[in-house]
DNA sequence: CGGCCTTTGAAGGTA
DNA sequence: TACCTTCAAAGGCCG
């Protein structure tokens, strides 16, 4: 993975990232520039470009509705919440970065910005993350139905947010209709450091706090309403949830998912999930690299605007099943444990995708005699073999479909069979039909099925 | 109704 | 330092 790492900024992502980009040729000195200067470019580009006289309208909205929020966050400066400076985003570019962000959508004839050059942008029928309106992708209002948009935050973590500075408000997404557009019903939010004293004048909660189902809040702004927030608060408030910034995985699944489900006409995410991994292995190091700065972005909003949260703040608001930890079957003292153990740091390129995730071993924890490893877009093994194996031919049932499947390295094509979960039957069907040529097996990790499992490769769709 | 599935990455905890 | 666990999104599925 690509590490963004720019003259003096944090880390852009976690040492996996460099795991994986570390099979990828020595380019990192390159790579490395890619933030500080390129962005720079970019924004300078698009400032270009919104100055430009072909400027679209939108793109000139977008500027209006910035200036207002700047005056606006000033106001509310002059108020006295202002307190602290942040550094780090002034001359740093970040100032301008919802612009760069923002652009997209606005951009003459949907060509994609510099950001998204060779990332399709889809219009996603659904909502958008608290934060990920940094995700160029959308050029409708958000979605009424958002479970992002937050209810109750006036009562919640917006009136305790710390001061902010007036890049801030530029950060967050402007609707393609302009400020005359913004409005509870679309979900419009308000940073909620504009709160000042909690309520800000457009009353649009922040859509990184999420407040808990059943809150009433919502249909209010389903229906275009403010909230009633006077009975909420003679009740115990619900604490809000404060969502975990997106990583650069999930910004991209979120872009891309529509797509992925227009071409595949498939509707599991589970099964869409698995393409779109498929996927972001087969991007490359620039497309990628995308992702991981607005993800990057979006973690040093977050952090600025949830000073005190942590991602620990949400453990245990899922329930989780039982893990499988139990049947660890890590009791294997003699062989070789993992790829890491078995092929060392510099040989990366060998180690199963668990491996390079810092996840449990599937390879060397769970024997090496099944067949499969995913495969990459120009079908070539993204995780070293064993070698993909072709299906043959597939038979659903209720519960399982039973695939043939040969593996090419087995010359005499010898067949075997594996079933499909319930769960991507989806992914068998389109064996059958013709779309999916190619799937990786993977033996059963527990006891619970005899049988292998296996793990869709989608190669082509 | 709520957890599971499935993916990758981030973060925090543990040994 | 290495490893493990949980959560982030999504929506169909299932108990």
């Amino acid at each position: 993975m690509p590490q963004l790492r720019g003259g003096g900024e944090e880390d852009l992502g976690a040492s996996d990232e460099l795991i994986s980009f570390k099979d990828e040729g020595e380019e990192k000195v390159q790579e490395n520039s890619f933030t500080e200067r390129d962005l720079a470019d970019l924004k300078s580009s698009l400032v270009n470009e919104s100055e430009a006289p072909a400027m679209p309208e939108a793109v000139r909205r977008v500027q209006d509705v910035q200036r207002v929020y700047q005056e606006k966050l000033a106001d509310h400066m002059e108020d006295g919440i202002k307190h602290h400076e942040e550094p780090m985003y002034k001359g740093s570019g970040y100032s301008s970065y919802p612009f760069l962000m923002l652009s997209d959508p606005y951009l003459s004839n949907g060509s994609m910005s510099t950001l998204s050059s060779k990332v399709p942008v889809v219009q996603p029928s659904h909502g958008v993350h608290p934060l990920t309106p940094l995700i160029p992708y959308n050029n409708e209002p958000f979605s009424s139905h958002s479970p992002h948009l937050p209810a109750d935050l006036n009562q919640k973590q917006g009136a305790h947010r710390p001061p902010q500075t007036p890049d801030i408000p530029a950060f967050y997404p402007i609707p393609p209709g302009g400020v005359g557009q913004i409005s509870p019903s679309m979900g419009w939010f308000t940073h909620p450091l504009m709160l000042g004293s909690g309520v800000h004048t457009t009353g649009i909660p922040h859509p990184a706090i999420v407040p808990h189902s059943g809150n009433k809040d919502m249909e209010c702004y389903d229906r275009g309403m403010k909230p009633h927030l006077e009975p909420k608060r003679e009740k115990e408030p619900k604490k809000p949830t404060i969502k975990k910034p997106l990583n650069a995985f999930m910004l991209y699944m979120k872009e891309m998912r529509a797509k992925v489900i227009a071409e595949c006409t498939l509707k599991e995410s589970a099964a869409i999930n698995q393409i779109l991994g498929r996927r972001w292995h087969a991007l490359s190091r620039e497309e990628q690299a995308k992702y991981y700065e607005l993800a990057r972005k979006e973690r040093q909003l977050h952090m600025q605007l949830y000073p005190g949260w942590s991602a620990r703040d949400n453990y245990g608001k899922k329930k989780r099943r039982s893990r499988e930890k139990h049947q660890d079957s890590s009791s294997d003292p003699g062989s070789p444990k993992k790829c890491r153990a078995r092929f060392g740091l510099n040989q990366q390129t060998d180690w199963c995708g668990p491996c390079r995730r810092k996840k449990k071993c599937i390879r060397y924890l769970q024997g090496e005699g099944h067949c499969g490893s995913p495969v990459s877009s120009d079908g070539s093994a993204v995780d070293s073999p064993p070698s993909p194996v072709t299906v043959l031919q597939c038979v659903s049932s209720s519960a399982y479909s039973s695939c043939k499947l040969t593996s090419p390295a087995d010359s005499a094509q010898s067949e075997q069979s594996c079933f499909l979960p319930a769960s991507i039957k989806a992914i068998s069907a389109l064996v059958t039909t013709g779309h999916i040529t190619t799937a990786s097996c993977h033996p059963s990790d527990s006891s619970e099925e005899s049988t292998a499992r296996v793990s869709p490769t989608i190669v082509a769709t």
